[in-house]
DNA sequence: ACCTGAACACCGTTCAAGT
DNA sequence: ACCTGAACACCGTTCAAGT
């Protein structure tokens, strides 16, 4: 950048700006001139605050990860590690469309960091040893980003409408599998069951390892 | 479309160019001019194979899909497990500017389906009982693509450079956890034992899970 | 310190036309 | 059935200029 002072407030103005429109209409529709006209400004008026687009998406990173919210460093270790996933993945029901960013990119940002810090709290407190706790770190957030991601992304699948189609269109020769199960793979899925059945047993995995609290 | 016979070995050789574009260049230089080019085309022409350049994206989801290796039918259930799981990893680091597209797109291919049939196959093997096979398979492959991705999108961190001074100018009231654990967090990390850890615990749920073989 | 306007080299895509 | 060329409405970004 090499600029002097920039006004913070206005970063985060069109921060938020870039957000609203990537929620409506998708990521495609977030173009600087589509933010620039969103706050009332050039687009190019945007490289003041920002050298790049791509930069512009770095910080949005954080400006996502800012709507996760810190847990009560007062609760027990299980309570601070649900609420940080139930937050993330909350959060990314709230913002469906640009969730995905934070998996696409490297995350070099404070507000990573900010995120982070109660994780490997807690996994202290649980009494995982020191050099176990990042890549505990590292599980608990692939299966909350990865799960969230794929549930808004539509990876998972879209209430399996069609699904019985498709895989009849494939025969029990290419897909011996799929008909051997048949249709119990259209019952309806309960994602936050799910979710939270994942978590359970990550949390017990935790408690496990853990030697108690420190 | 609205198309009849279309040439679909050329469509594959489309794919490929594409494929071969993203990885060097990035997806960014992946557009329809150079794709057309590297098969030496008019980037018109491409529009008798696919609609769009959305609908280009969806097949090659299918394209990396193709790249992860089938497991050996006979093998145990667990090792078609861990054959799954690092075929699909493998492919990750043979295509890392490319494999994020697989947890982004809503995936509605048969080649998705024949990665996911043996995974079925397997987890039926384990004893699960018939209507947690789906959700099993979500699990273990949120894991593989999370951790997958996550590494070569950099989320992990590029090796830890540069971390240490990043932490240091938050300090410890912004960031106790970092600073109780301190010089842990710079220890390099081994990768391929990390994710063989989580499979090793994950196929252990599996097995607890389940009744037995079929 | 912050912003604008014109311009450049790109995009994806439509349309009419060619063989 | 397959491909081209010209054109349209967009992109991100540079540069010189304005206050």
């Amino acid at each position: 950048m090499a600029m002097g002072k920039i006004n913070q407030e206005r970063r985060e103005e069109i921060l938020s700006a870039a957000l609203r429109i990537a929620e409506n209409g998708g990521l495609a529709a977030m173009s600087m001139r589509a933010i620039g006209a969103e706050v009332g400004l050039t687009p190019m008026a945007l490289y003041g605050y920002f050298a790049s687009k791509d930069e512009l998406l770095d910080w949005l990173v954080g400006r996502v990860l800012q709507e996760v919210p810190l847990p009560d460093p007062e609760a027990d270790w299980r309570e601070r590690l649900l609420a940080c996933a139930r937050g993330a993945r909350a959060a990314a029901h709230r913002y469906p469309r640009t969730f995905s960013v934070l998996l696409n990119r490297p995350v070099v940002l404070p507000e990573a960091m900010r995120v982070v810090d109660p994780l490997y709290g807690a996994l202290m407190d649980a009494g995982i040893p020191h050099e176990r706790v990042a890549g505990w770190e590292r599980m608990f957030s692939t299966f909350v980003l990865g799960f969230a991601v794929s549930e808004v992304s539509g990876r998972f699948g879209e209430g399996n409408l069609g699904t019985r189609e498709r895989r009849e269109r494939l025969g029990p020769r290419e897909l011996p599998a799929h008909h051997r199960l048949g249709e119990v793979l259209d019952l309806p899925v309960d994602w936050d069951a799910e979710f939270e059945e994942g978590l359970t047993r990550l949390v017990a995995m935790v408690e496990a390892e853990g030697t108690g609290p420190a």
